[in-house]
DNA sequence: TTACAAACAGACAGGTCTGTCTATGTTGAT
DNA sequence: ATCAACATAGACAGACCTGTCTGTTTGTAA
């Protein structure tokens, strides 16, 4: 991969989660890159394709570490735990501004390439989750609706952290993820 | 209230509603509003003021809304119930997009008056759950525990449904909440 | 050395948008 | 009848945006 194409990718990647897709400019991150404009054209054929790109990345990055946690050796509690623990730090850092896929979706017309990413990732994420209780719950229709649970208290935490910018959900969505496990 | 004015808010919640605030443009509301934009401008100091009363007027609808079911003659569970049926509903609905406060704030920079009016709803959201929660739960701490699950589940369904642009969220949200309701 | 690919700078076209302004009706109360 | 208040149409300024284009420089490989 080329230099100036990963730096266009790491720019915009920060620019975008800082202040959402539609705020950014091309001239910014092209700036911001050290890179010519021609050169961005070359690498990307539009902004929404630098979109899907940046998507796509981010969740790749995303199903790995996932794949990695569901393979620690530690119990799906202290997982559970974690993953909500974790989203509070990034709600407490500079740069939170809600889920990146979702806010982005809501930021298109309709679109098609970048609502399938985003349509995918979160298709993904969910199976985390289902696959995540599935160690709490023998039972694959149980595994799947607590899963389904935890996925939705994750992502009203996101959201409502960002509305309340106040850590509040998180720690409430944690607690109830919990007590549903417990049931 | 001029009629003017009262068309030019219609006609913005519709459009604001159906494609996002920020992908509306004045031209195109006074236009349907047939209105001259001397006209809008008369009535609103800019495009964001617009979003701010669209805003205010849509949340003291739902407020209204929400203190007239608390005081129906109904079980905490049965109310508990409808609101997740009326979402569905409104998932299943042509122009439904996501929450229009939550959409609204990650379109902003940092802003000030809609960012609060937004806290300002949410905050009031959360506090119509705790109150319904408050009759299955009499303990105060227990019901806001319960309360703040409900929100967060809901919020969740919100946003996972427009993003898989499917109702399985709901129906997902809704049981998990019948069953913290029954721990 | 020569040749070529890939980068550069930045002007430009053509479109968007908000908000201001002029100049012209229309209407209802005094 | 007059006058103030409110409406109209729409041109315009000024700022943004994406994407294209020309022409120049640089680094590397044969």
């Amino acid at each position: 991969m080329s230099d100036a194409r990963q730096q266009i990718l790491t720019t915009a990647a920060e620019l975008f989660e800082q202040r959402g897709y539609e705020l950014v400019g091309i001239n910014e991150i092209i700036e911001r890159s050290s890179v010519a404009k021609a050169t961005f054209y070359a690498h990307f054929k539009s902004k929404e394709k630098l979109c899907a790109e940046w998507l796509r990345v981010s969740a790749v990055e995303s199903e790995t570490a996932n794949r990695a946690m569901l393979r620690e050796n530690m119990s799906a509690l202290e997982k559970l735990a974690r993953k909500f623990d974790s989203l509070k730090r990034y709600v407490t850092s500079s740069n939170f501004r809600g889920c990146p896929f979702s806010i982005t979706a809501s930021m298109l017309e309709s679109s098609s390439e970048v609502r399938e990413i985003i349509r995918d990732y979160k298709a993904c994420s969910r199976g985390f989750w289902q696959s995540l209780a599935l160690e709490v719950r023998p039972d694959p229709a149980q595994a799947r609706s607590l899963g389904d649970a935890w996925f939705l208290l994750f992502s009203g935490a996101v959201t409502e952290a960002q509305n309340a910018r106040n850590t509040w959900p998180v720690d409430a969505a944690k607690e109830s993820a919990i007590a549903l496990a417990n049931i």
